[in-house]
DNA sequence: CGCCGCTATCGATGGTTGTCAATATCGACT
DNA sequence: AGTCGATATTGACAACCATCGATAGCGGCG
């Protein structure tokens, strides 16, 4: 399983100095590769856009899987991607799992990107 | 050979009403992990900081080759992708072959993602 | 003209990944 | 206990991709 990304750490170390200020190192480019590895997926972004327009931000698995068009198993791993990627979070109530937004994350790294 | 995306089509059919604020479609899900593919990649990553650190925003593929410690058909396979995707643009002056950062298109996936 | 240096393309290869069917797990309800 | 429904895991397979060596194209320069 791929440990948890650290977004702050790479905000961190990057501060005031994103992308287009200065060279990312390899390891900072290889943190933020794998985290936007994560994003660069229709499927996920779509589940994404999909848990975000939802009530609080906030949807179980048996309202994904119809509007995403892919199997149970193939939402099932593709939230678990989004999820340790840091972007979803897990709550199991009764039968069902929740996943919600994780709030800032999106920001996080749309920071990193932009030029001011 | 992958066709020149267009971001501002995404922004364009997706304006005010990014990511987070309604479901994406399929389409525009494609389009999107399409662009974000080509950043998803530490080479990919630290070329473009490198060019964006560089005079001018621009660099020569010879001043890329050493500090990203690939191969040069490898960098020049990165640089393509780049380009393609609307980051980068190729010019060439005598031998040497310039690529510039497209003013703007970071910062246009970039409030894709953002919530406000 | 002929050589040389810079860049792009080609072909091959090993690794990664998105997908599904099958199966396991686990909670709820009878 | 036993069944059922929701979700996660496993195993397998095809497609894709990052990388390199070899090579081609192409200016500049002697």
């Amino acid at each position: 399983m791929t440990t948890t990304l650290e977004l702050t750490d790479v905000s961190a170390s990057a501060c005031c100095a994103p992308l287009v200020r200065e060279p990312l190192t390899a390891a900072e480019a290889e943190q933020l590769a794998t985290t936007m590895k994560a994003l660069a997926d229709p499927a996920r972004l779509r589940l994404l856009s999909i848990v975000a327009a939802s009530e609080n931000a906030e949807a179980c698995v048996c309202d994904l899987i119809e509007p995403i068009g892919l199997s149970q198993p193939t939402v099932s791993h593709h939230l678990k991607v989004l999820t340790n990627a840091g972007f979803l979070t897990r709550s199991k109530r009764g039968t069902w799992a929740y996943f919600a937004l994780v709030p800032g994350a999106l920001d996080r790294i749309s920071q990193l990107l932009v030029a001011s």
